[in-house]
DNA sequence: CCCTGATTCGC
DNA sequence: GCGAATCAGG
């Protein structure tokens, strides 16, 4: 596949909207994510807020790899150019903010001594697209035990602990987070939805 | 282990 | 110009 003019088009509104490259590449069909990367820095547009944290910024690492010499590059690279266009720099990504919440009155609970168990939200605080997501997802979880979790599932406990109706959720979770989707999505609110409050 | 983007360099 | 291999981070 060649990057023609449409595929460079969808390249640029897809990367423009935060699409990862990955999900570029998948929609483009016929190419790697590495080809989407490759071509996105080649037409100049790379660096976009993303969480990851490999940034364009200068790494003099002097150190020699040892693996296959990749060349160390001394060379001062301003690539980082002022944005012709004043870019607002859209930023997709929620802020995670300081929303969860660890009260839980209600659940005198004997949480079992070990890690920390997730803040369990009240309901009357969540955005309703978040808990129907939350509710839907805890249909088909994986309803995992403690010991059943693993770095990459979702760690979302669902039930009381004292009782035997008690499992965590399971599902997969995405880079580095600690819950599923779903539950990052009840767990890290952007903001709002705890505005007013009065006095 | 899954994912992310960044960089290098032979082609 | 292209993109696999590699690197670096979550």
């Amino acid at each position: 596949m060649s990057w023609t003019d449409e595929r460079v088009e969808l390249l640029k509104k897809m990367w423009g909207e935060g699409q990862s490259a990955s999900q570029i590449a998948k929609e483009l069909g016929g190419v790697t994510r590495n080809a989407v990367i490759g071509k996105v820095h080649r037409l100049g547009l790379s660096n976009r807020a993303t969480s990851s944290g490999a940034k364009a910024e200068a790494k003099p690492k002097a150190d020699a790899k040892p693996k296959a010499a990749p060349k160390a590059k001394p060379a001062a690279k301003p690539a980082a150019k002022a944005a012709p266009k004043a870019e607002p720099k859209p930023e997709p990504k929620t802020e995670p903010a300081v929303a969860a919440k660890p009260a839980q009155p209600l659940r005198k609970a004997i949480i079992p001594a070990g890690q920390p168990l997730p803040p369990q939200p009240s309901a009357n605080e969540i955005s309703p697209e978040a808990l129907a997501k939350v509710n839907e997802v805890e249909k088909t979880a994986k309803k995992l035990t403690l010991m059943e979790l693993t770095e990459r599932t979702c760690k979302w406990p669902v039930g009381d602990p004292a009782t035997s109706d008690f499992w965590f959720c399971g599902l997969p979770v995405q880079a580095g987070k600690p819950y599923c989707e779903a539950h990052v999505g009840v767990a890290f609110q952007p903001m709002s939805a705890r505005r007013d409050r009065k006095r």
